[in-house]
DNA sequence: CATGAATGAGCCTTCATTCAT
DNA sequence: AATGAATGAAGGCTCATTCAT
């Protein structure tokens, strides 16, 4: 067959993948050593260079596939749904439950920031706002007063979604309850119906 | 003549901790050595162990320091006011500020997470909450719709905060804009008046 | 062809060793460094810790080969001796010839005493009780008035044996005379007219 | 008073040796730090450097204090004692005490081999000999058999001597004991027939 | 007498990476 | 496709020692 070579590949690529990370999501790109991240896939650290060139490489491509995975989940949430606020709501709920238990890939999209590794820096920047565009545009479509400041409304949901990273303990209130309120703590006071009455008058 | 030894102290010990802040700010812990730290106030590595017994008790003085500036900060930002939401508007000026340009002290906190450094992890979590408490209490204050998830709404804007660090760049809005435009996104909904369509009527 | 593998280990590791040994015989524990060690068979510092994770392992098995040599050389000596005095004399001359001119290993065992590394201590001493127990047996052997202290003439003649360690050098006496001569103090009557029955009649 | 700094001095250097020898014997001449060993008179390493040039000199100081300590024990129990066996048991006791509960002085003689500091290795050589030198005379005294080596004789009851630092602990034999069975031992004969005239007829 | 502060050499160890096999 | 063996640069830390005060 032609693909055996491709097949076997992905035999061991991919857990080393899975492996590099779980390393990274867990202990950051720094602490994370080859040696750990080989070992627990039962590979001696030389072995990785087979099919990575780099560290670098092997977080790159981890971020890669975290991208991918967080990004398709997200659109798989919003398939089919029309009302752009169900929209947005869906979209919190899948980034939250993808960061949170779904994808050590994810994970390592805000635990290892980019400066961390300035000669991909460009790299990892471009892929996380290749995901961010996604909210971009859910922001867009939404019914929002004239003055509304779209581009700062995403980056408080996003920083208030990713934080969670750091507090959230299962148990309490669910993933769900948590994205939804979120999205509903912006919504109710900015959807365009809303009779914007000010702070202080 | 009596600050003498006081003053002896502050001398190399001040910029040494200045030092410190600025490359855990900056690189994080790991990456962050003790030969880069020394280099930028002229020391050797081996004196640096003269002030401090170790890289972890180092970054626990950033730390104890970085939540004592960010407390006085924002304790001063509400002294004397006693609007509820303006206080909460004040204090996220307060901390925006400070991690944003004001002290690479506070911003260790937020870029050195404490499970980094597992012997004095208890340590850290107990600074950051000693900290976060201030918010607990502001948000206490407010005078909210029954229901309302204080904690999660906290949780919340404290996350759209510390986000900043990640995107901020000086030029656009500037840092009071956004700490108020934060605050406002919360308040407008959930104010006990609530001049709109609602949650629960 | 089948075994490569272990020349290979061999071709590097036993040298490692003997360097180790070397050194840790030479200078002691502390003193010895494994920079040193490393040189010595052209290896940087660094290589070391492929073979062995730690200093203090490294001494392990310097120890444990060391135990090893000393033993096996002891058994030769007696095998197919039945005289229980012949046999000590022989386990005696073993013993020094070992510790003195035969092999740094046993050196190491007298030079480095277990307290040095309280890490390894049990495991050190465990090593050295297993070579003297030879000892307990041939003692236990002897045909001796009945209120002779076996445990303490044990103890006597291999503190006299491995003080050799401090105060011989080669020429005067051979290495056999020496270790005869031990034996033989403790079996022969060495006062003058040898009148047992006390020191002042 | 014109003693005043002298005594002065004492009072700190006396405390400063005492802890110089309890550091070296309990932990050997590298293990022991001069930082440990000045605080444990409350000192500051520095402040050591007063009262000796290095510790090298710490160390040559402990030794000669130890020397005169044993040597004076050892005088003191053998003065006024004519009979040559008598005068050995005294001295073998008197040594035994020395090292083993006496004086952290005397077990640095037996802890820290002169090779370690190759810099003073001749003082401490010659230390240890003149006190050695009191056991040549001793021995000399003793009326044996012509061809007795009391070179070798004495080379071994030191030995057994010295060797007792390794394996006892307070309680089963009482010092005094396991110096006069040493003593003994090499005095009458303990083979259960004693047929002087050698192991195989 | 003693200290506070620092030095500098050196230590054990780690780790990404290389490369012949 | 992977391994065994090593490299070399760097890292945190220790310690005897110095010296102005």
């Amino acid at each position: 067959m032609t693909n055996t070579v491709a097949q076997r590949v992905n035999n061991r690529v991919k857990p080393l993948l899975d492996a590099a990370a779980s390393q990274f999501a867990a202990r950051g790109y720094r602490a994370a050593t080859i040696r750990d991240i080989a070992a627990a896939v039962d590979m001696l650290p030389g072995s990785v260079y087979y099919h990575f060139p780099s560290k670098q490489a092997l977080l790159l491509a981890v971020y890669e596939e975290g991208v991918d995975r967080i990004r398709s989940r997200l659109d798989e949430s919003i398939a089919g749904e029309s009302d752009p606020w169900t929209r947005l709501r869906n979209a919190a709920e899948a980034h939250l439950e993808t960061i949170l238990d779904q994808s050590a890939y994810a994970c390592v999209m805000n635990r290892v920031s980019p400066d961390q590794v300035p000669e991909i820096e460009q790299e990892l920047v471009g892929l996380r706002s290749a995901y961010e565009d996604r909210f971009v545009a859910l922001f867009d479509e939404l019914p929002l007063q004239q003055d509304a400041d779209r581009g700062l409304l995403r980056l408080m949901l996003l920083g208030a979604l990713n934080w969670a990273q750091v507090w959230y303990r299962p148990g309490r209130s669910s993933i769900t309850d948590i994205a939804r309120a979120f999205v509903d703590n912006l919504r109710l006071p900015l959807a365009q119906v809303a009779p914007r009455g000010g702070g202080k008058p």
